[in-house]
DNA sequence: AACCGCAACAACCGCAAAGGG
DNA sequence: TCCCTTTGCGGTTGTTGCGGT
C-alpha cells in the first residue's frame, strides 16, 4: 500500500463543492493514468485538493457507471432489507445496487428510507414477515430481492460488527445479484414521497451519448496499458472506451452533472436530483443503449472502479 | 418579498484496517 | 514487530433550493 513516492507538498487543500474545472482534471487524469495511489492524484492531476477528496469524487460523483436519480422499488427493497440484515454496512448493501454508491445509498437511508421504516415499523408492528419493512414494502419485493437475501450469507441483524473487507469501489456485486435490465430503464412511478424525478441512469454524466453507441477511433490510447489486468481480460472491454479518452465533457451535460438539483428546479415543484438535463444529454447512456452498449458502459464501472467481476457476473 | 423549515445530497471528518519498509 | 502511509468506511456536517407562511 505505502505509496513512499507520494511526496506531497505541504499545501492548503481546498474544500468544498468540486468545480467543473476540478472535476476535469481529475477526470482527464483517472483517465490517462488509470487508478493508482490516491496521494498522489492531487499534485499529479494539478488539483489543490487531497488525495482523499479526489477518491471521494471519483467514487460517488466521475467514476463511469453511476446511475443518477431517484431509487426503483427494487432497490428500495434492496436497501431495506439488506440494511435489517446487514445493519449500516453502506458499502456492502451498495454491492447489491449497481451503479449506487454507498454515499448514495447512506443518504438515501437517512433522508428518506429511514423515516419510512420507522413510521411503517410503528404502524404495523404486528408483521410477521418482516421486522422492517411493511407489507406495503414487500409487495414488490422481487425475486431479485430474495436472491439477495438467501445469497448473503451469514446472519445476524443490524449493528452487524463484520468488519468489510470489499473493495469500495465494487458496487457492482460479484453476484451480479441485481438484474437491472428492463426496470433501470423505465421510468417508476412509485409513489415516491418526494415524486422524485424518474430516475436516469447515467452511465457517467460526462460521456456523451456518442460515447457510448459509437465505436472510437484506432487511434484511442490504450486502456488496457493503465487499467487494472481485470480490464484487459474482459471481453466486454470494447472499442467504446476510447470514447473517453480526452475532454469528454459537453457543457450543458457538465453543467447537468456538477449540480443536478440546481437546474430546472423551475420546471418542478418537488425536488428533483435526477438531472433533467442529463436525462436528455445522455439517455441514450443507460436507457436508449439497449445491449451491447450497455453491457460495454457497465462494464466501464469494472474498469474504473478495479472490479473483479467476470462478463458472467453481469447479468444485464 | 422575506423568512423559516425541511429535504436532498455532496463533501468532510475521524477511525480502523491494510500493507510496505 | 513496529511505524508510517494509504485506503476504505460510516457518521456527520455543510450547502443548496424548494415550499409554506
Amino acid at each position: 500500500m505505502g505509496c513512499r513516492s507520494c511526496d506531497k507538498p505541504k499545501m492548503n487543500y481546498r474544500k468544498g463543492l468540486w468545480s467543473p474545472e476540478e472535476d476535469q482534471r481529475l477526470r482527464d487524469y483517472i483517465l490517462k493514468h488509470g487508478l493508482g495511489c490516491w496521494s498522489a492524484v492531487p499534485a499529479k492531476a494539478g488539483l489543490q485538493r487531497n488525495g482523499k477528496s479526489c477518491r471521494l469524487r471519483w467514487i460517488n460523483y466521475l467514476r463511469p457507471g453511476l446511475k443518477r436519480g431517484m431509487f426503483s422499488q427494487e432497490e428500495e427493497d434492496v436497501v431495506i432489507n439488506l440494511q435489517a440484515k446487514l445493519g449500516n454496512k453502506w458499502s456492502q448493501i451498495a454491492m447489491h445496487l449497481p451503479g449506487r454508491t454507498d454515499n448514495e445509498v447512506k443518504n438515501y437511508w437517512n433522508s428518506y428510507l429511514k423515516k419510512r421504516v420507522m413510521q411503517l415499523g410503528s404502524n404495523s408492528s404486528s408483521n410477521p414477515a418482516s421486522k422492517n419493512a411493511s407489507p406495503e414494502l414487500l409487495t414488490s419485493m422481487s425475486a431479485t430481492t430474495e436472491l439477495i437475501m438467501t445469497s448473503g450469507g451469514g446472519g445476524g441483524g443490524g449493528g452487524s460488527t463484520a468488519t468489510s473487507t470489499h473493495d469500495h469501489d465494487a458496487n457492482i456485486s460479484s453476484s451480479g445479484a441485481i438484474s437491472a435490465a428492463e426496470p433501470f430503464v423505465d421510468q417508476h412511478e412509485h409513489q415516491h414521497h418526494h415524486q422524485q424525478q424518474a430516475k436516469n441512469y447515467v452511465f457517467a454524466d460526462w460521456m456523451p451519448t456518442a460515447a457510448a453507441t459509437a465505436a472510437p477511433g484506432p487511434e484511442s490510447y490504450s486502456m488496457s496499458a493503465h487499467w487494472p489486468a481485470s480490464t484487459a481480460s474482459s471481453g466486454n472491454v470494447t472499442p467504446s472506451h476510447g470514447a473517453f479518452v480526452g475532454d469528454q465533457m459537453s457543457g450543458s451535460s457538465y453543467a447537468a452533472l456538477q449540480h443536478p438539483h440546481q437546474q430546472e428546479h423551475h420546471h418542478h415543484h418537488h425536488h428533483q436530483h435526477g438531472s433533467t438535463a442529463a436525462v436528455g444529454a445522455h439517455a441514450g447512456a443507460g436507457g436508449m443503449v439497449a445491449g451491447g452498449g450497455y453491457f460495454d458502459l457497465l462494464n466501464m464501472g469494472d474498469i474504473y472502479g478495479g472490479f473483479t467481476t467476470t462478463n458472467d457476473d453481469l447479468l444485464f
